[in-house]
DNA sequence: TACTATTTGTTCGTATGTATA
DNA sequence: GTATACATACGAACAAATAGT
């Protein structure tokens, strides 16, 4: 459970990984705030240096939202709206720039969707209130 | 161009934007390999900390890969496999977990496709290799 | 309003380990 | 075996945002 100095994987990785069984496993709930970086470091005997990769690790997983000033915060995971695509649409999936994730409002660890329609148009879609299905038959 | 310290962005996300435009820009091709850490440190003025953070933004991009012993490479782009998705069927990307990549062998910086067909069964791609299209008309 | 304490963000330095060439 | 280069991990200092007094 605890971070082991012997073990091969490095520490800021184990302790994402105690920290992320414990947000899946509810012991902190989404909306809720984490201890601060300094209190997550005391209780497992680690630097403040991989308290923030581990809530780095998190964060690009989508799993958690970090300010300036504030303590990191579990992401609540609104509705998605299902987008449609024909046959000859195509859908990709990547990760943003930052200067795009900047432009469009998208948080850090969240996919861009990019959908390319038949008439040559490009539509994007952030990945965590966007999805897609294929075109029902009439 | 350079990095300008009363700038109000911080140093890392500015070298990390010079490198990005570098690299759209095809002064660094798909491939090649760019210059050391310290080697970039130099010629811009800023730590190897700050390179490492630049380094760290264009990898969760998807711009490039790192390994250990060796320089940053320019990622290539793979030709990419539609999956075919019916009216009911839903697709969701999402950032995959660090284990979850570990273990579906996907890098860092690609998002996971999920697709939820219609019968309940859940398929999984990485979506540098995969994309999504709808089911053409009969 | 203003001040203070807490907390996160940025940047530096140093040391050690490990993989590559 | 040596030199280069990236990965991990510690500490330290300061800036900036927040929250409570």
């Amino acid at each position: 459970m605890g971070i082991d100095r012997s073990d091969m994987l490095p520490v800021y990785l184990q302790l994402a990984s105690v920290l992320r069984q414990q947000i899946t496993a509810g012991v902190h709930r989404p909306g809720a705030a984490l201890p601060s970086e300094d209190g997550i470091g005391r209780v497992h005997g680690v630097g403040r240096m991989s308290v923030r990769r581990a809530l780095d690790v998190l964060r690009h997983e989508g799993l958690i939202t970090t300010e300036r000033g504030r303590p990191a915060v579990i992401r609540t995971h609104p509705e998605r709206t299902f987008v449609e695509l024909a046959g000859v649409d195509r859908l990709v999936a990547r990760m943003p720039t930052h200067e795009q994730a900047r432009h469009m409002r998208i948080q850090v660890g969240v996919p861009l969707l990019e959908v390319h329609r038949a008439d040559g148009s490009l539509e994007t879609y952030p990945a965590d209130l966007f999805g897609a299905c294929g075109t029902p038959r009439t």
